[in-house]
DNA sequence: ACGATGACTCTTC
DNA sequence: GGAAGAGCCATCG
């Protein structure tokens, strides 16, 4: 598969995320068949913005529930998903567990 | 063409 | 439980 393609699957599984859940990188490159393209995925969430309908990616994080990227970023992100019910201290996701949506159990 | 780098993750110490 | 090393693939100088 080409890269382009892999990007619209990305999109296409983040788009999928509940309200007020978050996923990590390797989680959606392990649900499109790739659990070793972790760093792609995030490539394909940095490109989103040419996603048409938009891609939610602020639910998009590191696997360990911390919101990577730069601060202007990172800021905004957190925001939102405290506004969804998200706790978030220190850029880090609270309550992992229990926020962290599995796309293979949603593709079961 | 080659080496370095990065919104990552996993295994080990 | 935190820190370090190795693996992964695409992009850039």
């Amino acid at each position: 598969m080409n890269q382009a393609l892999f990007i619209e699957q990305v999109w296409d599984l983040t788009r999928e995320i509940p309200k007020g859940k978050v996923t990590s990188y390797g989680a959606i490159a392990k649900a499109i068949g790739t659990p070793n393209l972790s760093r792609m995925v995030a490539k394909a969430i940095g490109a989103c913005g040419a996603a048409q309908p938009p891609v939610p990616y602020y639910r998009v994080i590191s696997s360990n529930g911390l919101l990577a990227g730069d601060p202007s970023s990172t800021a905004k992100r957190q925001e939102l998903l405290e506004r969804e019910g998200v706790e978030i201290k220190n850029l880090k996701v609270q309550n992992l567990k229990k926020v962290f949506w599995n796309p293979l159990i949603d593709l079961e």
